[in-house]
RNA sequence: GCCCUGAUAGCUCAGUGGUAGAGCACUUCCAUGGUAAGGAAGGGGUCCCGGGUUCAAAUCCCGGUCGGGGCUCCA
C-alpha cells in the first residue's frame, strides 16, 4: 500500500489529446475529472480503444435513456450496459417501441448530444441512492443486489459494481442544470458531445430483467456508436454484407432448399441443387469415416419409450422431445383398457441405438477401439422461437458417431479424434479453429468427482497437445460427461461451434456394457460420442455462408456451364461437355436463345465456377474459353487439358474463383 | 415458450375499405450474337388460413399457421 499522495491534478490538465476519453488510475477506469495524486499510475483510455469503446457506448446508451424518459417520463429503467459494436438498455414502458418511436428517439438523442451535456460522478449511501431512485423498481433491485453473494451479471455491475455506490448526473454545460440522471458505475465520456455522429439506434426488441424467463419481460433498445461516423458506415456495410451471405436468403436464390409451410416449423426440404451439394458433403465423410476405422451403422427414426427411460432421455430432457405416439392399445365396448399401449418417440439422439449394437453380443478388447458411425436423423421439439433457417431446426441429420474404448485407450483416442476432425474440416476448406473445453456443471453432473477430474485433465492434455489456443467453458458439459469443441472462424471471422468430441461415463453404466479384457474379466468401456460436422443442415448453411455460395468446384451444384458464341457453336459445345459429364462433371450447354452476355449473366449471378465459351476461333483451334466467378478469363485452352484442369480441380477439392496463372 | 414485427405472382416488392400492379423469372415468336440484361407478345394471384365488423375486406378486428429480430433455451 503506497502512502495516500496529494492531489495534483485532473485528467483533463494530464491528457490533452482530445480522443483521450477516460483514464486507468492504479488500474481502475476512471473519468477525466477524476483527481489523481502524485503517487498513481495514470494511463490514458482513448476512445478507439475496448476501454474507449466501451465508455463511449455506455454513454450512448444513457443518452438514449435519458430520451426515452423525456419522450414518456413514466418509462421505468432496467439496465443499459456496452455490448459488441454497440450497446442497450431494457425499459418497462406500457407500449412496446415501433420503428417510428426509434426514430424519433434517435431525433431526441441528437438533440442531447449536440447540447453537450456534462457527466458528472456523484458518490451516494445506499439510503439516498434509495429515496432518489424511489420510482425506479428495476434500479432499486440492483441496489438491494449490490454486496451480495451473487453480485449479479457482469452487465448488471455496470451499473452497481463498484464498491460505493454511484450516480451520474447529467449537466446542462450552460446552466448546470442537471437534466438527468441514472445509477451508474462509469465512467462515461466527459460530455455527450462526445458521443459525435459514429451512432444509431439498431432495433427493440423483448427481453427478460435480469435474464430469467420467470421475470417480466422488458422492452430493450439495441444500438450501435463507433468514434467516427466511417466507422459507423464501415459497421453498416459489415452488416450489409453478411446479410448477402445469408443462407437463407442464397438458400432462395440458388434454388437449393426451402422450408414448406405445409411441412412445420423447422423442417427443411433439399431440392436438386442443395440435395447433390448435400450429397458430395455426406459422400466424402463416409469415404473418410471407412479410411478411419469407423464402422457403418443404422438405426430406425423411431423407438418405444423404454429405450430413452434406459438412456435417461426422457428424465432430463423429455421437454425437447416430440411427444409420444401412443400405439397398440386395446380396449373393450366400455372403453377399459384391455390392453396396455406403448409410447413410441422420434429419436432425439442416436446414441441409445449404438448402445444396443455395442450390447447385441459378446464383444471382446480385441475389437476396441469400436467405432459406430451413422448419419443419424433425429428430431428435436426446440421452442419456436429459437428456429432459424437451417442452424437451428426440429429435423436434423447428424454425423454421429460413438466410440467404444478401454480406459488406457482414452488419450490416444481422443488425440486421433481431433486430428481426423482438423483434416477433415480442411477438406470442406474450414482451416481456422480454437477449442473450447466444456467442464462440469456441478448442479447437473452425473458421475464422481474423481472421474470427471480425470476426464477433464485428459481432454485438457489432448487440447493442449494440439498447439491450437483452448479456451475454457466452466460449466458448459452436459450432465454426463465434459466434451471439446472445434471452434471454427468463417470467411468473414464469424466463429462456429463445429465438432465436439465428448466422454461419457454414464451411459456404458446405465446400459450394463461390457467388453471380455485381455485378463477374462469383464469391464465397462468408455463412451465418446463425436459429432464430425454437427448436423448436416447446420454445416451446410456454414459453408454456404462460408463461400457465400461460391462453392469450391467439388462442392458446386453445377460445375460447368457450356456457353456457345452463337448457337452454331452448340453442337461442338456438346461434345466437350459429354466428354466432362463422363467423367462425372455436373455439366451442361446453355442452348436457350438468350444472347451470349446474358447467358454469362445468368450464370455468373448462379456462381457457376467455369463457363466454357466457344465460338469460330475456338473451334477452328479445337479448344475453349474458361470464363471465371470474377470474370477473368483464359481464352483458347486446348479441349484436353481444359477437361484435365476442372478434373483436377475437383479432385483436389479446390477453390477456383479466378482464372489460373500459367 | 415470451416480447415485437411481418405474410400480395416462382423471386423482390408497390398498393391500405369500392374490378389486383411493377421489375425479374417463366412460355411463345422474332433476332444469330465474342464476355454481366436484344425485341415483342403471352400465361400466371382463394392478396397465408379461419372467423368477425361492414352494403362492400387483400385492406379494419380476433384467432391460427409460417417467417424475421431479440430474450430464454440448445443433450
Amino acid at each position: 500500500m503506497s502512502p495516500k499522495g496529494t492531489a495534483v491534478a485532473d485528467g483533463f490538465s494530464l491528457f490533452t489529446d482530445r480522443s483521450v476519453v477516460a483514464m486507468r488510475v492504479n488500474g481502475e477506469l476512471r473519468d477525466l475529472a477524476w483527481e489523481v495524486t502524485d503517487t498513481d499510475t495514470v494511463e490514458p483510455v482513448t476512445i478507439d480503444s475496448e476501454d474507449g469503446l466501451s465508455i463511449l457506448r455506455h454513454s450512448a446508451a444513457h443518452v438514449l435513456a435519458q430520451a426515452v424518459q423525456r419522450v414518456n417520463p413514466e418509462t421505468k429503467l432496467g439496465i443499459g450496459p456496452p455490448i459488441t459494436d454497440g450497446f442497450y438498455y431494457d425499459f418497462d414502458t406500457s407500449e412496446p417501441f415501433t420503428p417510428e418511436d426509434l426514430k424519433a428517439l434517435e431525433k431526441e438523442m441528437q438533440k442531447i448530444v449536440k447540447q453537450g451535456q456534462r457527466f458528472v460522478r456523484r458518490v451516494v449511501s445506499d439510503d439516498d441512492a434509495t429515496a432518489e431512485l424511489a420510482n425506479e423498481p428495476y434500479k432499486l433491485e440492483l441496489i438491494g443486489l449490490k454486496g451480495g453473494a451473487d453480485a449479479g451479471s457482469d452487465n448488471e455491475n455496470v451499473e452497481v459494481g463498484g464498491a460505493e455506490l454511484t450516480v451520474y448526473d447529467n449537466v446542462d454545460p450552460k446552466t448546470g442544470e442537471v437534466m438527468w440522471s441514472d445509477l451508474c458505475r462509469g465512467p462515461h465520456l466527459p460530455n455527450t458531445k462526445m458521443i459525435g455522429n459514429g451512432w444509431a439506434l439498431m432495433r427493440s426488441s423483448g427481453a427478460y430483467w435480469r435474464g430469467s424467463e420467470a421475470n417480466p419481460m422488458l422492452q430493450r433498445v439495441y444500438g450501435t456508436a463507433w468514434p467516427t461516423k466511417d466507422e459507423l458506415r464501415a459497421y453498416q456495410t459489415r452488416l450489409e454484407e453478411a446479410a448477402k451471405r445469408d443462407h437463407r436468403k442464397l438458400g432462395v436464390e440458388l434454388d437449393l432448399f426451402s422450408f414448406p409451410d405445409e411441412i412445420g416449423s423447422g423442417l427443411a426440404v433439399f431440392h436438386p441443387k442443395g440435395g447433390i451439394i448435400r450429397h458430395e458433403i455426406e459422400d466424402f465423410m463416409r469415404r473418410e469415416l471407412l479410411k478411419n476405422d469407423y464402422e457403418v451403422v443404422n438405426s430406425p427414426h423411431i423407438t418405444k419409450g423404454t429405450l430413452f427411460e434406459t438412456s435417461q432421455h426422457l428424465n432430463w430432457y423429455k421437454e425437447g422431445m416430440f411427444p409420444a405416439m401412443h400405439l397398440d392399445e386395446v380396449t373393450d365396448a366400455e372403453g377399459n383398457v384391455t390392453k396396455q399401449g406403448q409410447d413410441y418417440y422420434l429419436k432425439p439422439m442416436n446414441c441409445p441405438f449404438h448402445n444396443l449394437i455395442f450390447r447385441s453380443r459378446a464383444r471382446s478388447y480385441r475389437e476396441l477401439p469400436l467405432r459406430l458411425a451413422e448419419f443419424g436423423t433425429v428430431y428435436r421439439y426446440e421452442k419456436s422461437g429459437t428456429l432459424s433457417g437451417l442452424t437451428r431446426v426440429r429435423g436434423l441429420t447428424q454425423d454421429d458417431a460413438h466410440i467404444y474404448v478401454t480406459d488406457e485407450q482414452v488419450k490416444d483416442e481422443l488425440k486421433k479424434q481431433l486430428e481426423f476432425v482438423f483434416a477433415t474440416l480442411r477438406a470442406y476448406g474450414l482451416d481456422d479453429f480454437y477449442l473450447e473445453l466444456s467442464t462440469r456443471d456441478p448442479e447437473k453432473s452425473v458421475g464422481t468427482e474423481q472421474q470427471w477430474a480425470d476426464a477433464e485433465q485428459t481432454l485438457r492434455e489432448v487440447g493442449e497437445e494440439s498447439g491450437l489456443e483452448l479456451v475454457a467453458d466452466p460449466g458448459g458439459a452436459a450432465f454426463y460427461g465434459p466434451k471439446i469443441s472445434v471452434q471454427a472462424r468463417d470467411a468473414i471471422g464469424r466463429t462456429w461451434q463445429l465438432s465436439t468430441v465428448q466422454l461419457d461415463f454414464n451411459q456404458p453404466e446405465l446400459f450394463e456394457l461390457e467388453y471380455a479384457a485381455a485378463d477374462g474379466t469383464r469391464k465397462q468401456p468408455i463412451m465418446i460420442h463425436r459429432a464430425l460436422l454437427g448436423s448436416i443442415e447446420r454445416f451446410f448453411a456454414i459453408l454456404l455462408e462460408h463461400y457465400a455460395g461460391a462453392f469450391p468446384v467439388w462442392l458446386a451444384p453445377e460445375q460447368v456451364v457450356g456457353i456457345p458464341v452463337a448457337a452454331e457453336y452448340g453442337d461442338y459445345l456438346d461434345e466437350i461437355i459429354s466428354r466432362l459429364r463422363a467423367e462425372g462433371v455436373r455439366a451442361r450447354v446453355d442452348h436457350s436463345d438468350d444472347r451470349m452476355p446474358k447467358k454469362i449473366r445468368t450464370h455468373t449471378k448462379l456462381k457457376v465456377p467455369f463457363q466454357l465459351i466457344a465460338g469460330e476461333e475456338d473451334r477452328a483451334a479445337g479448344a475453349v474459353s474458361f470464363r471465371f466467378r470474377d470474370g477473368t478469363q483464359l481464352n483458347g485452352v486446348p479441349v484436353d487439358e481444359a477437361i484435365a484442369r476442372i478434373t483436377a480441380a475437383i479432385q483436389s477439392h479446390e477453390q477456383v474463383s479466378t482464372a489460373w496463372s500459367e
